[in-house]
DNA sequence: AGCACGCCGACT
DNA sequence: GTCGGCGTGCTC
């Protein structure tokens, strides 16, 4: 037989059909191969058998071997590749790469397996007497087993010795096989819990979400109104009509949370696939999935590539969440390839959040999407209290601290009661930055023209784009100033703060730099949680749903740091954002409080923000877009061409930009913007950078737009097309 | 992505 | 004269 193959290298010369020849007959669609390649070895994936080559039949090679005993990847795994490759502008070996844990191309992960003792003499009484009268370890260890018959080997040696074990090994009495053993993250927590009873508004979200003709459906939900039930909900009742589910969840941060419900309720029905566990763990959740042994898949944004089978249910929680794109090499979006796979298994896709993404909920009020609120909170509590304070006034005052009076107060208030709060501060804010103060100079990276970042811990500036690695200058290259400052406020710096005035609180620091290890995170929130601090200072990472009871103040010292951020999406971020951290404030006991400093207190979004008003500011977010022209009502198209050689780099800016250019003139009425410039990171890994940028409301422009890059990339010279880019860098 | 082929500058 | 730079083409 004859096989179609993709060829598992990144590249656009070789993403095509290569054809092979294989001598048996048990090859099939998505099975994964070994290849000769040229003069090399490579994966490939089996697109399509047949019995004839198109190929030159003298030229064509074997197939090396089969790799798996069942093709890792479905029928349905191969179409959405294919779509994928085509809507996102990847190869499709990249595609295919989406769907196939990394642990598995590497082939570094082996099957995990126990020895087990069996037992296996012929007559007790015989064996028994066999043995040497002193060996009393022996004849405790055979008798058990003849009654167990078979026992893992490691816990026999554990209860009755080593020694006495390998003897009875050893003279046949005791019989050691390996048996393929899974590695099972959360096995602890299964099925401890049964289904709770769901209130009346929770029942009529899930009848209407299962009775809906749309396919997807917007769950808006205030914080603590029970999404997480109703998900539940819905997938049990997927399950119970022979069909799987997958659920989605921000970030690992969540998941072992939102894991941890699952298991409970599910128990080895669901599988966890997170970048939290290790490569056998993860490996072995997979092929549980691709078994057919777990029907749940739950996970962050690439566990919609599960290898699920006949999908009834896909679940996107938190659904603005900027994690559901992805900002790099394959950029896929996750809601687009969950409508794929729906559409392919005539499933459904459930969206939920108390703040959807604007272009959400314009879909749903339109009739897109069916759309149900969920109004109340489950546990009938009122939302915290938000005051405003601002920070002009404080700073006519002559308070040059981070910390307004209010929030003082406030703090020593909890401090006292022995309550715990929360200070949270963006992470735009966060860049600690090195600038002379007598000439503005600004240490940048080599490579790529980026302000290098001050790492206090390491006594060097870093480069957070290539990772490159400076001496701390003590005086100004430019000028010969001693008087450097370290720009920006950081949450160290915050920390240092709260310490001072409050010296006896207890104080944890949540950001990029105390996460660095694998369990930083869980283990930082771990210690807040069991009340091991009293103050917990942190970026956008502690605004994610984690439950802290005792925690009844939130303050956000720079409410307005995102908002002035270069990105169209600024508002919308930072409502969520507001909305969200206030969320962690008073969820049990006690009311919560939150205080929300700004430069800008009139500004409207965080007006809306301290009202919880989801819909009014939406009303005025999607006016605002509308009258710019920004998405909805737009796409952001973006060339970015780059090129070590800065002049082939412009030659092949300047072509693509005529014939973009040629469209625009056809149709300028359909553009609100087209323009060609510099990219914002000139140079980065030593390539030049430009771009061309437009916002279009053209129909599937993007298509043409890859079409005509298509011709003027090359291998010196890299031409990409992004549709609405999280950041232009 | 690799690897070979092939055409132009600076070396023994 | 040749060694070696990397631009270009090919891989079933």
């Amino acid at each position: 037989m004859y096989v179609d193959v993709i060829v598992d290298i990144l590249s656009g010369e070789t993403d095509r059909i290569f054809e092979y020849r294989y001598g048996g007959d048990d090859l099939r669609e998505g099975d994964r191969v070994a290849v000769p390649f040229g003069k090399t070895k490579k994966d490939g994936i089996v697109m399509r058998v047949k019995e004839r080559p198109n190929y030159d039949e003298a030229r064509v090679k074997d197939v090396l071997g089969k790799l798996d005993a069942v093709p890792a990847l479905t029928k349905e795994c191969l179409r959405l590749a294919e779509e994928i490759s085509k809507n996102f502008f990847v190869s499709k070996a990249a595609a295919l790469r989406l769907f196939l844990p990394a642990e598995m191309r590497r082939g570094t992960v082996r099957e995990q397996t126990v020895k087990i003792a069996e037992y296996a003499a012929e007559g007790e009484e015989e064996a028994l007497a066999s043995l040497k009268k002193n060996a009393a370890s022996q004849r405790a260890a055979l008798s058990f087993l003849a009654s167990a018959k078979r026992f893992p080997l490691s816990a026999l040696n554990a209860k009755y010795g080593g020694p006495a074990v390998g003897a009875l090994v050893k003279k046949g009495l005791i019989r050691v096989t390996e048996e393929k053993s899974e590695r099972r993250p959360y096995a602890d927590l299964d099925g401890k819990e049964k289904s709770i009873t769901l209130t009346p508004d929770q029942e009529k979200v899930v009848r209407v979400v299962e009775e809906t003709d749309r396919t997807v459906s917007l769950i808006h939900g205030v914080t603590g109104s029970g999404k997480t039930e109703v998900y539940l909900r819905l997938i049990r009742d997927v399950l119970d009509r022979g069909k799987t589910a997958i659920l989605l969840v921000p970030e690992i941060s969540l998941t072992p949370q939102m894991a941890g419900n699952l298991r409970r309720r599910f128990g080895d029905e669901c599988a966890i696939l997170h970048s939290g566990l290790t490569a056998g763990e993860r490996f072995d959740e997979w092929w549980r999935l691709r078994s057919g042994e777990a029907k749940i898949a739950v996970g962050a944004r690439s566990a919609v590539f599960a290898p699920l089978e006949n999908v009834g249910l896909i679940v996107i929680d938190e659904e603005h969440d900027g994690s559901y794109q992805s900002e790099s090499a394959p950029r896929y979006n996750t809601l687009e390839v969950a409508k794929f796979r729906a559409s392919y298994n005539k499933a459904k896709v459930v969206l939920g959040s108390a703040t959807p993404a604007v272009e959400t909920y314009l879909r749903a009020r339109r009739g897109e999407y069916a759309l149900v609120e969920l109004k109340e909170r489950i546990n009938g509590k009122k939302l915290p209290e938000v005051e405003i304070v601002d920070m002009r006034r404080e700073v006519r005052r002559g308070n040059n601290t981070a910390f307004s009076s209010a929030l003082k107060a406030e703090l020593s208030e909890v401090l006292a009661k022995g309550n715990q709060a929360i200070v949270f501060l963006n992470q735009r804010g966060y860049s600690k930055n090195v600038i002379c103060t007598s000439c503005g100079y600004v240490p940048t990276c080599e490579a790529c023209d980026v302000a290098l970042t001050y790492h206090m811990d390491e006594g060097a500036l870093k480069c957070h784009y290539c990772n490159a690695k400076y001496k701390m200058i003590e005086t100004c290259p430019a000028c010969g100033s001693k008087f450097l400052r370290y720009g920006g406020i950081g949450t160290q710096r915050v920390a240092g703060e709260l310490k001072k005035l409050f010296p006896s609180a207890r104080i944890l620091r949540m950001d990029r730099d105390t996460t660095q290890t694998k369990e930083g995170h869980l283990k930082i929130l771990a210690e807040f949680a069991a009340k091991k601090a009293d103050i917990l200072v942190g970026t956008q990472m502690i605004a994610k749903g984690h439950d802290f009871p005792s925690v009844t103040l939130v303050g956000i010292l720079d409410a307005d740091m995102s908002l002035h951020f270069s990105d169209y999406r600024s508002g919308e971020r930072t409502f969520q954002l507001i909305t969200q951290v206030a969320g962690r404030s008073g969820r049990a006991g006690e009311a919560g409080k939150v205080v929300l400093q700004t430069y800008q207190p009139e500004n409207n979004v965080l007006r809306f923000a301290v009202n919880y008003d989801y819909t009014g500011f939406y009303e005025n977010e999607i006016a605002l877009r509308k009258a710019t022209g920004f998405p909805p009502f737009s796409e952001i198209i973006r060339v970015l061409v780059s090129c070590e050689d800065d002049g082939r780099a412009k030659d092949a800016l300047r072509a693509v930009y005529e014939e973009l250019n040629a469209e625009y003139v056809k149709n300028p009425s359909q553009f609100k913007f087209f323009g060609c410039m510099k990219a914002p990171i000139k140079r980065l890994n030593n390539k030049f950078r430009y771009q061309v940028l437009m916002r279009t409301s053209l129909k599937n422009f993007k298509f043409r737009v890859q079409e005509i890059c298509a011709k003027y990339k090359s291998r010196a010279v890299l031409v990409g097309v992004e549709v609405n880019p999280n950041n232009l860098t």
